[in-house]
DNA sequence: TCTGGGGTCCTAGGACCC
DNA sequence: TCTGGGGTCCTAGGACCC
């Protein structure tokens, strides 16, 4: 049996912890830069706000209900996230973490109902965030099962398929909109439906060879799914990243080379700390700037591909490479709003030859910065590119405390 | 005035090989 | 006049997820 287990409006409910008075209040949580919503409470949903609405739109609704307004606090999310997945990985004989607030659960020969529900119990018990379950015999069907538990109130949060019968799941599933399904986007939903596919059920009994043909094989693995043939495994094990991005909106424009580098140089720093974390190097990046897409008369996009000799997790020869790169495509007189950095190519550490002697001594320094950056703060010591604090850094007006991994910022109880 | 960030996988087409 | 078959690798673009 497969479970899957998400947080509720998860970024809002991490909030909600930590301030109990926004239990019965509109909340919403902000994207980088304060500039879509990305997190409603349910009593915000009601309001007609909308998943990825930018803030300036829905100012109204906004004022008119005195809808609390979050920046987000990563930190902070990522905190509880962690906590709620070493929990769920007690309850379980086997784990998938799939995102920052979902995990697949593989599960032992049990009373199915009675175990979801012991899951919600202890998570919110423990540490204090709302979930659902949703059980089934494979991922996708889970998913599903997961989305009735949502919508449904009368269900507890808790939906076990293998314990409805075929007739019901069938009716269930048959007033399921087809774009509601792991894996289902707008285009495909919209392509579906010009062939006469509008719900859940009618994927289900379609032919899966027919599918193939027409929308390729994860179509076909999709049926196969509902019909609950497993074509996704659990999986535990989390292979290596393939790429590791690093990219920011400005909080207000820059048009001048220097600022420009300050933020190019920033963002390597922090791809390149995300590598070494992971023990990888690479090999290649993409260095891209833009201006903003939404109010130029022309989108500009420049960007230009990187190659390094050899795998590294150097920051200097990386950095070397970047601002080279970053003098080629920058262009004067426009308006940047956006930059970044990909790192490809990604590889072990011990899979790659490498210069023995170099490698040692560039460790030794990195491990070092990294150490004294992690003892005091992130910009303690920075390149020469970078200032202390760039024009370029994103608008956070309304953030909450980093309640459990700052000592300076713990809850205070009076 | 104000519009996020970070990922994965699949497919088609081109270059190249024997 | 007639112009094969089978393969790999790379890249860009499209689709999806949270």
């Amino acid at each position: 049996m497969i479970a899957l287990v998400d947080v509720n409006n998860f970024y809002v409910s991490c909030e909600r912890v930590f301030n109990r008075s926004l239990e019965k209040t509109p909340v919403v949580v902000l994207s980088n830069n304060d500039g879509c919503i990305i997190s409603r409470s349910n009593q915000a949903k009601l309001l007609g706000i909308k998943m990825g609405m930018p803030l300036f739109k829905a100012q109204s609704i906004m004022r008119q209900h005195k809808v609390m307004i979050y920046s987000s606090n990563y930190p902070l999310y990522a905190d509880m996230s962690n906590r709620v997945m070493q929990l769920l990985g007690k309850l379980a004989e086997d784990q998938e973490v799939y995102s920052i607030d979902e995990c697949f659960l593989k599960l032992k020969r049990t009373n199915y109902l009675q175990h979801g529900r012991l899951i919600r119990f202890k998570i919110l018990k423990d540490i204090g965030l709302p979930v659902c379950v949703g059980m089934a015999e494979t991922k996708t069907l889970a998913k599903l099962a997961n989305y009735v538990a949502k919508k449904n109130p009368e269900f507890d949060g808790v939906v076990c398929f293998s314990e409805i019968d075929l007739a019901a799941q069938n009716r269930l599933i048959k007033k399921i909109p087809v774009s509601e399904l792991w894996g289902i986007g707008v285009r495909l939903a919209k392509r579906l439906n010009e062939i006469g596919i509008d719900s859940v059920y009618q994927l289900k009994t379609a032919n899966p060879k027919w599918m193939k043909q027409l929308f390729g094989i994860n179509m076909e693995r999709m049926i196969y799914e509902l019909n609950g043939i497993q074509c996704y495994p659990i999986e535990s094990l989390k292979s290596d990243q393939k790429q590791i991005i690093c990219s920011r909106s400005f909080g207000q424009t820059i048009d001048n080379f220097t600022d420009m580098a300050d933020a190019i140089a920033t963002f390597l720093q922090r791809a390149v700390a995300k590598l070494r974390k992971q023990e990888l190097l690479t090999k290649e990046m993409i260095l891209f700037i833009r201006n903003n897409p939404f109010t130029a008369k022309q989108p500009i996009q420049y960007s230009i591909r990187l190659k390094h000799a050899i795998h590294t997790d150097h920051h200097e020869q990386l950095m070397r490479l970047a601002i080279a790169g970053l003098t080629q495509i920058y262009q004067h007189n426009t308006a940047y709003h956006k930059a970044g950095i990909i790192l490809l190519d990604l590889k072990r550490a011990q899979h790659v030859n490498q210069d023995y002697a170099a490698q040692t001594m560039r460790a030794n320094l990195s491990n070092t910065l990294d150490a004294i950056r992690s003892k005091y703060r992130h910009n303690i010591i920075t390149s020469g590119w970078q200032s202390k604090d760039g024009k370029w850094q994103m608008k956070q007006l309304n953030k909450s405390q980093r309640f459990t991994t700052s000592w300076q910022e713990l809850l205070e109880a009076c």
